[in-house]
DNA sequence: CAGTCAAATGAACGTACAGTCAGTTTAGCC
DNA sequence: GGCTAAACTGACTGTACGTTCATTTGACTG
């Protein structure tokens, strides 16, 4: 890579965090191509030297942030563990990630959220990048279940719908529903997720 | 109620309807007051007669809209029967409502979504009818849980994670993860939310 | 039928903001 | 230092759209 592109490199991320920022702290329908270039110390005209159109920037930011996410929590995987285990700490991965990420989650979960089309360009990377989570999440559930740790299920809905919880944890604190930290959801949705709301304790 | 008000409240629901259907078809960047008028068969500026601005239009609209799903799925619950059946019900019962109103809800659960401040007057306003629901549904449970039927869980924290799970299911249609009918989910969500993936069967 | 008035209309206005581009700065090179 | 090209700037443009208001419509009254 040579010198110019590093700095290419540099000055994309840096346009792409403050846009990040940007939305966290105006939400969509306040993030203006001003606001960007403000929050990024550049002129107006050098975000359209790295975009064609807002859209883009926008929408890049977001598969970006979506991106950078999903690889944390990947990366704290072990598939070495006891199944039921690397469950549990696939869970607690991911409500790290969540907390570490509520502003700019914020506006992806309430309130003014993404507008991509999904037959778009970025639309169908989008829905790679987060089919992609959901898949690997889906498998881990596929091992334990071939090594009998849990009962046979819809891998795929089931990942799912853990991603529905967990989201809906943090939602659950954003629209002050509940207002104890979001760690100790944990816990409760790791037992919900893996006993539901039977009487009968299932150990 | 005079012949006037009459008159009155008729055209405010054709906007309201309309607004809606505005928003199910070009989403909510793409709501414009034009539109909405033109889908309402009224000039612009009538509608300006009937709300102070665009905000307080789509606000109305979608907490209205909100409103009517919860009524819908309240005036099916049967408190008479036993709980768990209460609940199956129940579940099925947010399942006919979602899939009645896809097309509305899609706005709202995926893409370009909802602007409102949570701390404004029409953000309190939602946020009532929507606790009010999830209290509503946190009482199905507690009342469960008092019969010995399902083990002592925060009903309020499973009355949200219900919720996340229904709402997470037609999520999962819209993003074409999932292409069978939302109606199959139904038994899998009653099932997931009631055992959970453990592996011993609790009945 | 003329007169009254509220309801409705849609052309016009103002503004916010995406996108452009002529001019300026910076960096590399001889 | 002078030359060149690329990077960057920010004032400007065009337009979409929320909001206004002078005018028109039509229902009712006497």
């Amino acid at each position: 890579m040579t010198k110019e592109e590093v700095i290419k490199e540099y000055r994309l991320r840096e346009i792409l965090e403050a846009a990040r920022r940007v939305m966290a702290r105006y939400g969509m329908q306040g993030t203006t191509v001003d606001r960007v270039a403000e929050e990024a110390k550049v002129a107006k005209g050098t975000i359209y030297l790295y975009f064609d159109t807002k859209d883009e920037l926008v929408n890049t930011a977001v598969i970006e942030g979506l991106r950078e996410m999903t690889a944390e929590v990947l990366a704290s995987d072990d598939p070495s563990m006891p199944p039921l285990d690397r469950i549990r700490k696939l869970i607690l991965a991911h409500f790290r990630m969540l907390a570490s990420n509520q502003d700019f989650l914020k506006t992806l979960i309430i309130g003014n959220s993404l507008d991509i089309e999904l037959e778009s360009q970025h639309g169908r990377e989008f829905m790679r990048v987060y089919a992609a989570h959901v898949d690997f999440v889906a498998s881990v559930l596929q091992d334990a279940i071939d090594h009998g740790a849990i009962r046979r299920i819809d891998p795929q809905f089931a990942a799912f719908m853990l991603g529905e919880m967990l989201t809906g944890s943090l939602r659950r604190r954003l629209l002050k529903l509940a207002s104890s930290p979001l760690e100790s959801d944990a816990e409760a949705v790791v037992e919900l997720f893996l006993k539901g709301i039977a009487t009968i304790p299932c150990d």
